[in-house]
DNA sequence: ACTTAGCACTCTAAATTATAGAGTGCTAAA
DNA sequence: TTTAGCACTCTATAATTTAGAGTGCTAAGT
């Protein structure tokens, strides 16, 4: 595409991205002085419509961006905004903070996407597919009652109460928690499959009768880990600040959608493979947010990706801003993971 | 008031209830058979405005409870409504099913209610104030990094990592373990005073001279312990399902009020004393919810109140089949949470 | 002393009409 | 190829009309 049609283009998109108000040839004109007047602008602009890059919302308004015009200019117009010093060392301060746990970070790494970028933020995970079982325990809290405790190598801690037959000792509960650890360590949990399981049990049940169902509910307990991830999400109010949510109803189609942990998760899992995920309006697949865009970056630990957290926006929304921050708040996250459970 | 005006005062609330609009003279006569005429009852009705308990949006429109009217409606007119058993069957199945946690089977209250109640629902709590520590447990999980859980009497189970020094055995850290639940089981978490945990401080750090970095932490983060108390929303959306909030700054102020924990935690806890907590319109402190109803009930295990779940909806909403669910749901609640954790 | 029919009056919500303004596309001249 | 000029289109806003629901008051009925 020749240089003046791009121009034209791009300060279209910048100025509705500015404005929300459809740009028209004048508008142009006047405020950046691209030295042609307002009858050349509406012939490419004409052109840019016939593209698919330009829309009009009635013969007699300006042009908003397509779909596709966004997508053009996020591929090839825009330029990346770096962050100023301040913003950085901010982003970089809320990490600092004594967060004790992963669920904590990844919170608090959600809240403040939502404050900077002022779009509703994601923020999903740790997966624990590819995590690997890191130690077991099980201990009495009660007469009767015990404790499990698993911890996976992507910090995750689940525990689970079970009823235990009276007579059981601590010292029995300590031998079974070594006999299980010594089986389960390492083990990814994707590969946890009730084979193993099966065998453990075998195993176990001869040594400890007594606590057959309390095993037996024990495994079924741990097969199911690798499913449950945690969602995080924050700033919905923001985008009812947004013009294009004056309507009651397209805010309750968008709460909807936001109010459903399985459609977040489809909406913002991307990864892998790392990095940084767009997906503008009809882009997505679901009709509520077909005037949204969906940004999702990857974080790691040690160099693999155990999740995702995002923003969701009208597609009407700062790309080249919002995209400085989610890259450097997951950069921020990762660090801030490795730190904690590395 | 004599039986007549309570008669019609009923009426118009329970229509207005049921339709949403302004209740007139005429729809009073047709609608209840009260054997009298619309003018009879405009003149009881101006007597009701009079005593405040009605009120008109404008000149010519139909009467609309007040607050006070209400008020009135739920301390003095308004009838239990039973349950019907297939309903009281199905919330009896919620709690049924296999739930883990506490903090699950909570969550699956609020869920219920929301669902129940076409209402957004609030779960608060366990609260930690007055629950013990039951269990301190300290373990490796791997080289250089410790997992700290601490399980309450009211079922809440917290961990924490920490980074050890490399040379600290697994034995060590099991005398701390014994050591710190020797000192610390039963201790109220209301009671646990900086004097307590200096004091373990102390005799520790004699023999533990590595850990003092590690123990510090650790000390403070149980002291936090009491203050956390997990928050659930659910059904947010139901009330924008009502025309009370076809218009979007009454969403907006809403969403709000819900979006903060603090906020929440104030209007919904309650308890103690135990039971209904009724609170209508502006009867809520908060601007944003003037038109709201809150209502709350307490939960409990073995007798003593360590929660809330309530509900939040337009002030016309219908307060007799809500409580009956809110009370029958707090009720299974508070017995699966002893079958939980008692 | 209540109750009620009748009626003038008020107020709103919805429908209708008028108005202003922004923006376009086309044509013809530069 | 660019641009000034102009007729035309469309919408959003405001102004106006209309219909209907509901009231309060008065005066007559029981």
């Amino acid at each position: 595409m020749e240089g003046r049609k791009r121009k034209i283009l791009e300060a279209i998109i910048l100025d509705y991205i500015a404005t929300g108000e459809p740009v028209g040839s004048r508008t142009i004109a006047r405020r950046y002085n691209l030295g042609v007047s307002p009858a050349t602008i509406r012939n490419e602009m004409a052109d840019l419509e016939e593209l698919g890059l330009l829309e009009q919302p009635h013969t007699s308004a300006g042009r908003v961006p397509s779909d596709l015009g966004y997508r053009y200019y996020v591929d090839c117009l825009m330029e990346r905004q770096e962050l100023s010093q301040s913003e950085k060392d901010y982003i970089r301060s809320r990490f600092e903070q004594k967060l004790g746990e992963i669920e904590q970070v990844l919170a608090e790494a959600t809240r403040l996407l939502a404050e900077m970028t002022n779009l509703a933020a994601v923020g999903l995970g740790p997966y624990q597919g590819r995590a690997y079982i890191r130690q077991v325990q099980l201990f009495h809290v009660s007469p009767g009652r015990a404790l499990l405790v698993v911890v996976t190598s992507n910090g995750l801690v689940e525990h689970h109460f079970f009823s235990v037959p009276c007579g059981i000792s601590q010292f029995e509960l300590e031998r079974v928690s070594r006999l299980l650890n010594h089986r389960l360590q390492g083990i990814i949990l994707e590969e946890l499959k009730p084979s193993i399981l099966n065998d453990i049990y075998r195993e176990l049940v001869a040594e400890h009768r007594e606590l057959c169902s309390l095993l037996m509910e024990l495994l079924e307990r741990l097969s199911k880990l690798e499913k449950e991830e945690k969602i995080f999400l924050e700033g919905t109010l923001n985008l009812f600040e947004q013009p294009e949510f004056r309507d009651i109803n397209k805010v309750k189609s968008l709460l909807s959608i936001l109010g459903q942990a399985d459609t977040l998760r489809e909406l913002f899992a991307q990864g892998p493979p790392a990095g940084l995920t767009i997906k503008i309006g009809r882009e997505n697949k679901y009709q509520g947010i077909s005037k949204c865009s969906v940004l999702t970056v990857t974080y790691e630990i040690n160099g693999e990706v155990i999740g995702n957290v995002g923003v969701l926006g009208p597609t009407r929304m700062d790309y080249s801003r919002t995209i400085s921050i989610l890259e450097y708040v997951a950069q921020n996250l990762s660090r801030a993971l490795e730190r904690l459970c590395g």
